[in-house]
DNA sequence: TGTGCCCTGGTA
DNA sequence: TACCAGGGCACA
């Protein structure tokens, strides 16, 4: 279930693995995995030796001596889990990788919604990305300019990720709660002090959020599992419920085919 | 700009 | 057994 903040991390853990080592082989055990990375792209891959990992947006990008790139996008269930070549493979592992040290990288997930891609040198993943959010290079004066231009509701707007880099569907209800803006409020009509406000609660709800990963989250052994780790977020998943801030019950409502919580009293 | 689709496990 | 899901893309 992977946020900005959890792609993050799975990024660091990717490149503490990696970094240095020869990938031996990758391998993909789903069909629609395999639409996207098929054995002739996987090819390119294969023997090389990684030379950094780094993110951006919700993407991984693994860069390889040759030249070429791994990409991969968890899309809304995807996770890494690390073992040794000799251990049983994982439930839900759709792509794998095999280090030159014994280490096996899989990728799980149970949806088979990831994709990952290989481009060959001289190819680069495409970048229609915006600022990411948690860096100088999200700024009020370019945020503004991009608002300005939208006149549809706000909240689909922040989940266009030419606005901001890997700002998804939760962080993007909790930060207009945040900043008390109307999910539904057209994009060019909030005032210079609302856009200020959103643009202030951005790096607020993702620093908030959660970066462990889904499974260390749940670990089988303490019990059930559970679907969400819900204990830092203030509107999302939380219809019915009394708003932290006024007490008004949650509302939901779909925008653009998607979850939208909002109190209706405090956000306006 | 909105809708459907890719997938399948978990939950009501 | 039906329904739901946090992403992103193609398409109308």
């Amino acid at each position: 279930m992977p946020e900005l903040p959890e792609v993050e991390r799975a990024t660091r853990q990717l490149r503490k693995a990696l970094t240095g080592r020869a990938v031996a082989a990758v391998e993909t055990f789903h069909p629609s995995q395999r639409r996207a990375l098929p054995p002739a792209a996987a090819a390119h891959a294969a023997g090389q030796r990684v030379i950094d990992v780094t993110r951006r947006a919700k993407t991984q990008r693994v860069a390889l001596a040759n030249g070429a790139t791994i990409e991969i996008h968890f899309r809304m269930n995807g996770d890494w889990e690390f073992g040794r070549t000799s251990d049983e493979p994982p439930r839900f592992e759709r792509v794998r990788f095999d280090l030159d040290d014994g280490t096996r990288v899989s990728l799980v997930d149970s949806r088979a919604l990831s994709v990952v891609r290989v481009f060959a040198a001289g190819e680069m993943p495409p970048d229609r990305y915006g600022p990411e959010p948690l860096t100088k290079a999200f700024d009020l004066a370019g945020f503004r300019t991009k608002l300005a231009r939208r006149t549809t509701p706000i909240k689909p707007v922040l989940l266009d990720q030419a606005v901001v880099a890997g700002l998804g569907n939760i962080y993007a209800a909790e930060a207009l709660w945040e900043a008390k803006i109307d999910p539904r409020a057209a994009a060019n009509s909030l005032s210079p002090a609302r856009v200020a406000r959103l643009f202030e609660a951005i790096p607020v709800v993702l620093k908030r959020a959660p970066a462990a990963r889904y499974y260390e989250r749940n670990r089988p052994d303490e019990g059930k599992p559970k679907q969400h780790d819900d204990s830092t977020r203030r509107v999302y998943g939380r219809e019915g419920k009394p708003c932290a801030r006024c007490g008004t019950a949650i509302k939901r409502i779909t925008q653009a085919g998607r979850s939208t919580y909002y109190c209706g009293r405090c956000q306006r």
